[in-house]
RNA sequence: GCGAGAGUGGCGGAAUUGGCAGACGCGCUGGACUUAGGAUCCAGUACCUUGAGGUAUGGGGGUUCGAGUCCCCCCUCUCGCACCA
């Protein structure tokens, strides 16, 4: 470590010319400790960048601290520090956590969102934003979780529940200031066509979060007052048949309506009952549906029809136009709502089969022929539709369009820890954007910042006064502060100019870079992060700041690394210690055990820092990535962990155990066609190795194969070992500089995974400098040139013999000696051979009657 | 409900992409050695029977000389989305 320090070997620097890669790992929020999502996320990135230095390329390998946001804000609280001194003692605690697990960054680029270095520059380019109309301030319903005391962006709630904290989220009317990420939505989906390098279970959740559908708008019109009341449908062609119309409780017009109606008070009861829980609270299928009609009629343009206005729960304001045309015979949940409030139910649509009336079980949801819908009665509901949609815009009633589930990013937050949103409010010129040369606007340090659901910085008058930057005027500054999403959602492109104090972006280095090669961190981003730093970018690119749309080339998302879980009814969560023999040593209960997430709550974590402490780092990063694919969950067993670090001591004495007879051997001729057998076969299985790791880290860093093929090479050199050390060493002569190649290899082909253990060995053995700027091993395709070959016989599909065979023996050559083999004759006895099918250097299959 | 992924020994997982299922590791069983160390080394370890076989990749069909792998039906689990008009 002390070396790769001293001689900067991962400093990066562009160098024109150089294939360049550019690895990033998601920066991680500095809790000041690191976990086991951190060793799997960080060893993942760490080896890849080594592999790649080796392979020879110029390689990037970053790192920086999220370190914005309400998590640092809470903890400070808990623990009564500042969150800026909290937040930089932890950055240092980390990153000696970082170092001594041997991850390899330039640490002369390290960046950290709470600085004003860096945020200075979030604000630089917020104001871009708002000057470009992407950012903007506008009155709507919000999700407000009360225990945060703070707006939360639709992408932070889960199930109705503060992403963070899990406190059930309330719905709230507030002016807050968003990013047009819906602007964005065609796009974001258009381009998935240039993320070939992502996995598609990320792509298909961001569809889905973006959740494009074609359709019409079409407009009705209140009767009674002559107000407009748009929809959105998927299905104009059932238009025909809607027999009542829905509208969300949260919908502006529902107030204006009933105002002064002698329903009034009744539905404006029912409106503040239905919106009592929240937005989220009521998006769910299980929730009762319920309505109450209005006293007021929508009017259908196409045929006419004067239908009830009904406030439903249903109904969401966020989706659509906050109204539905409601068709029961072809809407499986109007149909409910229509049964449940005795409402008309009118087919508009016969399926091919049969003649639906008005006494129907369920909606009828498929295809068929229009009926009663004038002008296009007897026509296919598909082609219909088309028709309709023409037949609406001829007249002025709607228009074909697409609309989309993505919406606006909120991006305010009523919080302290974040960058200030650089707007002055001046009672003469209104809302005033910052000027750039009065960057940063500094975060004040004396803030009483525990939440109370206002804007702690309102409560700071210093920071607050201000004079507008127009008229000088005395003006107020927001007090609102951004989403820590903001901060990520461009760092992988300040990293390319950390120091430069100069300009928020450097088009050459970002040129030279960009985009990011590889990509590594946890699927929960999938519609977070991931949506928005491809926003960003987007945007960015439009304003001509970068030559790019897609900032991330190559997406790696890491599984959970669990362990068993025990609870007692008793004694609730307990800790592996507590459990005997299936029971709690407490109370003596039985106890059930599962598999979980490692977490504090459940008593399953295993702290790195102790790990690297009792077996040293290499153990800690051999293990992880020896059991399982790094893309799928694991499972920690410590038993396994002992596995590797048995095995790393194995190869350390193979080494030294030898170490005269392998440096003697140094440089000595590798053994070729004219040694021995035994040598031949330990330089193949060498070789075959080195095919067989490079092949699983390209293969989608499957470095568990890579491991125990490794693994295999080892073993199999300590048995030539034995072999060259017995009295039949004569006849091996050769084998000396076959198990000096073998050893060697094993050390360079493990020095990504292990790189202390390697570098150590690798010294030993002769090595100068850093093993990393030794290029990657390759493998002699001569080399793996079997000679014998053991080929299996099948008689009618069971293996009935095994014969040895020299390699690329002729298929006639083959079968004679498979119907010469003794066990082959004994089983076709009295059967007639119908087939005989031969797989080259494999097996030979017989089928017989 | 929609979408995606996965079901292989006691456990984590391999399987050259249609070619001898169970690599490698853990655990377990014997044995060796001992400077008692989270030791090490050797042998064994899918199941049932052992003369030889027979049965096995969630279940049932199919294609094929040959299927964990391809096709059809069903079951189970995990994840994501979910009153989306």
């Amino acid at each position: 470590q002390k070396y790769w320090e001293d001689y900067k070997t991962f400093k990066a620097e562009l160098r024109p010319g150089k294939s360049k890669n550019y690895v990033l790992c998601m920066f991680p929020y500095p809790s000041g400790a690191l976990h086991m999502g951190h060793v799997i996320n960080y060893t993942i990135g760490d080896v890849i960048v080594r592999y790649r230095m080796m392979k020879g390329f110029n390689v990037l390998s970053p790192m920086g601290w999220d370190s914005f946001g309400l998590p640092a804000e809470n903890a400070a609280i808990k623990r009564g520090m500042h969150p800026e001194d909290s937040t930089n003692s932890n950055i240092e605690k980390m990153r000696a956590q970082m170092s001594k697990a041997g991850w390899g960054y330039d640490w002369g680029r390290e960046l950290a969102t709470s600085h004003p270095d860096y945020y200075k520059w979030t604000q630089w380019l917020f104001l871009k934003f708002y000057k470009a109309g992407q950012a903007f301030k506008k009155r709507a319903a919000v999700n407000w979780c009360p225990r945060d005391a703070t707006v939360l962006a639709n992408e932070q709630v889960q199930d109705g529940k503060c992403e963070r904290c899990g406190t059930p989220v309330e719905q709230r009317d507030l002016e807050q200031w968003f990013f047009k990420m819906s602007s964005d939505a065609e796009r974001l989906l258009r381009n998935h066509e240039q993320l070939k390098g992502w996995p598609e279970r990320v792509l298909k959740m961001q569809v889905e979060w973006i959740g494009r559908s074609e359709g019409a708008r079409i407009d009705f019109t209140v009767t009674e007052t002559g107000d407009p009341l748009p929809v959105f449908t998927t299905r104009p062609d059932t238009v025909y048949g809607v027999t009542f119309m829905s509208i969300a409780p949260e919908h502006p017009l529902v107030e204006k309506l009933v105002k002064g109606t002698p329903r009034e008070e009744e539905v404006m009861r029912q409106v503040r009952e239905m919106r009592r829980g929240g937005t989220s609270e009521r998006e769910r299928v299980d929730m009762e549906k319920v309505g109450l009609f209005t006293g007021l009629h929508v009017t259908n343009p196409l045929n006419g029809d004067e239908v009830p206005l009904y406030v439903a729960n249903f109904a969401l304001m966020t989706y659509g136009t906050g109204a539905v045309m409601s068709v029961p015979a072809h809407d499986q949940r109007d149909f409910e709502f229509a049964r449940k409030y005795g409402l008309p139910i009118k087919v508009v649509i016969q399926p091919p089969d049969g003649t639906l009336d008005g006494k129907l079980a369920q909606a009828f949801e498929g295809d068929g022929l229009q009926v009663r819908s004038g002008p296009f009665d007897g026509m296919p509901n598909r082609e219909a539709m088309g028709k309709i949609i023409q037949h609406i815009e001829k007249n002025g009633w709607g228009k074909g369009t697409v609309n989309y589930r993505l919406r606006d990013w909120l991006l305010s937050r009523q919080r302290y820890w974040g960058a200030p949103i650089p707007i002055v409010y001046c009672p003469v010129c209104g809302e005033v954007p910052v000027p750039e040369k009065d960057l940063p606007v500094l975060l004040p340090r004396n803030v009483e910042f525990k939440p109370t659901g206002e804007s702690p910085l309102a409560r700071c008058p210093d920071f607050v006064e201000t004079t507008c930057p127009k008229c000088g005027c005395p003006a107020k500054r927001e007090t609102d502060t951004m989403d820590t999403f903001v901060d990520s959602s461009w760092y992988f492109l300040r990293y390319l100019n950390a120091r430069d104090g100069d300009g928020a972006l450097d088009p050459e280095a970002m040129k030279y870079w960009m985009p990011v090669d590889q990509y590594i961190g946890g699927i929960e981003h999938a519609t977070m992060h991931l949506i928005y730093c491809r926003y960003f970018t987007h945007v960015l690119h439009d304003l001509g700041y970068v030559p790019f749309e897609e900032p991330i080339a190559n997406l790696f998302c890491q599984g959970m690394v669990c362990k068993e879980a025990f609870y007692c009814q008793e004694d609730k969560w307990l800790r592996q210690d507590e459990v005997h023999e299936g029971r709690c040593t407490k109370c003596g209960r039985p106890v059930h055990a599962e598999v979980a997430k490692m977490s504090k709550s459940k008593l399953n974590v295993v702290s790195p820092d102790e790990i690297i402490t009792k077996f040293g780092a290499d153990t800690l990063r051999l293990y992880i990535l020896s059991d399982t694919p790094p893309e799928r969950d694991q499972l920690w067993n410590d038993e396994g962990l002992l596995g590797s670090h048995r095995f790393l001591n194995r190869l350390w004495s193979t080494v030294f155990d030898n170490i005269g007879m392998l440096n003697t051997a140094a440089g000595k001729p590798p053994a070729g066609e004219q040694t021995d057998k035994a040598s031949r076969e330990l330089r193949r299985k060498t070789h075959e190795t080195i095919k067989r790791v490079t092949d699983s880290i390209e293969d989608n860093y499957h470095f568990n194969t890579a491991i125990s093929g490794v693994i295999e090479l080892v073993s199999q050199t300590r048995e030539a070992i034995s072999l060259m050390n017995s009295a039949s060493a004569s006849a091996a002569p050769s084998l000396p500089a076959a198990i000096r190649e073998a050893v060697q290899s094993a050390v360079m082909l493990l020095s990504p995974i292990v790189p202390h253990i390697a570098e150590e060995l690798w010294h030993v053995l002769g090595g100068k400098g850093t093993i990393l700027q030794q290029p990657w091993p390759a493998w002699d395709a001569a080399a793996l040139k079997v000679e014998e070959v053991e080929m299996a016989v099948q008689i009618n599909g069971k293996v009935r013999a095994h014969l040895t065979l020299p390699a690329g023996l002729g298929e006639e050559q083959v079968k004679e000696a498979a119907l010469a083999d003794e066990r082959v004759q004994r089983n076709l006895e009295g059967k007639a051979i119908v087939n005989i099918k031969v797989v080259p250097d494999r097996l030979v299959s017989i089928a017989a009657k």
